[in-house]
RNA sequence: GGAGGGAUUCCCGAGCUGGCCAAAGGGGGCAGACUGUAAAUCUGCUGGCGAUGCCUUCGGAGGUUCGAAUCCUCCUCCCUCCA
């Protein structure tokens, strides 16, 4: 059912809100004119691929505009690519991807929809496999399938003509994935396909099998691609840049608070319902000093905690990130390590080893490096001799940096 | 099938007329200073060993040599060109 509490203006302005690119915007506003004609939900396709097991705020950015055209009333459609993900999305890679067996694609489904659906309405999303359709081809479906690309346009691609420039190898497969992804559009008859700005390329293909086959195109709605705490790469987790949608509160409470103020607003714009408009008068403070944007930050950093987990959540979150650092405190729950009189000679323990017996580094050469930098603690005191010979005590806290801890226990 | 090019420390990438190479430079990471936060900026560190030395590392296995990332042989993998 359609909710029309929306002029269409407003749902459109809704839609648009952290998008890059609609294309093409005059067919969005006709489908939604159409919808609201015929009072029948569009049809909003997001297709996934498990590929891997976590996800982190990056892949959620379509999955929430997917949740917001589901509160709006039209009908959400998650498409599980159990087979596009045997193939592998070639898209901003500099690699063919590995092949995945069905099994293991199969394993990484169900954590993949158990975190996508802290965010989507379970009962509302329509969830559908394209193994269900790519299952049934026969091999002639295939090579019709292909004969609707051609070398020529998969080499206008900026992915793959760096990688045949560079002498890196394009595996045939890959190139058939743009057509996989397009004719899911087909077997569901999409009215609006969401994804990444990436996945541009992929979703025109989309729109032309629709014509070819004789349905009503659908259009693109692209988000950004997030950048990741670096703020420079997307947000990955090969460069280990992100925020996982599992990590516990504090963690994701200390990411988001990381992150270069540059990129605030698009993670305020792209992850939490703040209206635009407070959005803009927030900037506004922030430029003319009369917000902190470190207080902006907070407030991020809440929203996405209290999105994930709930409200308690963050504000435990950010109690511990002002004890460790605003007042330098050491957080509530550390690990801790267990000594035993083995360890110890004459009652004491060389600095550097008990830095590696408490995990906290590597190696004897690596504690004694941030001993040597002044980085180690003990109760709070710096101690900077590489040889020092500490007088184990139980209950004493080391620290290396603001955020390693670890308390020492004795064992009897 | 034929001819060439390549594989280096977490990553990229020098070195490859044999010793001065635990191996330049950059990235990333970590620490310090400063601060407004795990922002920004600047500085330092970044194979292991209780360590002015020793040990393991430069795709794999052998060999030459007092000495090999560097030279030779074979093998594995990758790329390019020709067909």
């Amino acid at each position: 059912m359609l909710t029309q509490v929306l002029s269409l203006e407003e749902e459109l302005a809704l839609i648009t809100r952290g998008t890059e690119e609609i294309f093409p915007e005059e067919e969005l506003v006709e489908k939604l004119k159409k919808a609201r004609r015929n009072k029948k939900p569009l049809k909003v396709k997001l297709g996934v691929d498990p590929t891997g097991a976590d996800l982190h705020l990056g892949h959620l950015i379509p999955v929430l505009k997917l949740k917001q055209l589901q509160d709006l009333g039209h009908e959400a459609i998650l498409i599980i690519g159990d087979y596009t993900a045997m193939v592998g999305d070639p898209t901003g890679r500099n690699k063919t991807r590995p092949q995945l067996t069905h099994e293991q694609v199969m394993e990484n489904c169900r954590t993949y929809q158990e975190q996508v659906f802290r965010i989507l309405d379970p009962k509302k999303t329509r969830v559908v496999y394209n193994g269900d359709w790519f299952g049934k081809m026969s091999f002639q479906d295939v090579i019709k399938l292909m004969s609707q690309m051609t070398l020529a346009r998969m080499l206008e691609r900026e992915d793959f003509a760096s990688r045949f420039q560079n002498q890196l190898p394009i595996s045939l497969h890959e190139m058939i994935y743009p057509l996989m992804q397009g004719y899911d559009s087909v077997a569901i008859e999409a009215d609006i396909e969401l994804g990444g700005i990436d996945q541009k390329f992929n979703i025109l293909v989309g729109r032309e099998l629709q014509r070819t086959m004789g349905l009503e195109p659908q259009v693109g709605v692209c988000n950004p691609i997030l950048i990741g705490l670096d703020g420079k790469e997307k947000m990955s987790k090969s460069l280990g840049n992100y925020i996982g949608i599992n990590e516990p509160p504090y963690e994701m409470y200390g990411k988001t608070m990381s992150i270069p103020d540059e990129l605030m607003m698009m993670y305020f714009e792209l992850i939490t319902d703040i209206p635009m408009a407070e959005l803009q008068a927030m900037e506004q403070k922030i430029q003319n000093g009369e917000l902190h944007p470190m207080e902006a930050k907070r407030m991020l950093a809440r929203e996405i905690v209290t999105r994930f987990h709930s409200a308690e959540a963050a504000l435990d979150a950010e109690a511990e990130f002002n004890r460790v650092f605003k007042e330098n405190q050491i957080p509530d729950d550390i690990p801790e390590v267990t000594l035993t009189q083995e360890d110890l000679e004459d009652g004491k323990i060389w600095l550097a080893r008990l830095l590696v017996k408490a995990g906290l580094v590597k190696s004897n050469g690596e504690g004694r490096r941030l001993i040597q930098q002044g980085g180690v603690r003990i109760n709070g005191e710096v101690i900077d001799d590489v040889d020092f010979d500490w007088p184990a005590e139980s209950g004493a806290v080391i620290q290396i940096g603001k955020r390693r801890f670890a308390r020492v226990r004795m064992q009897e």
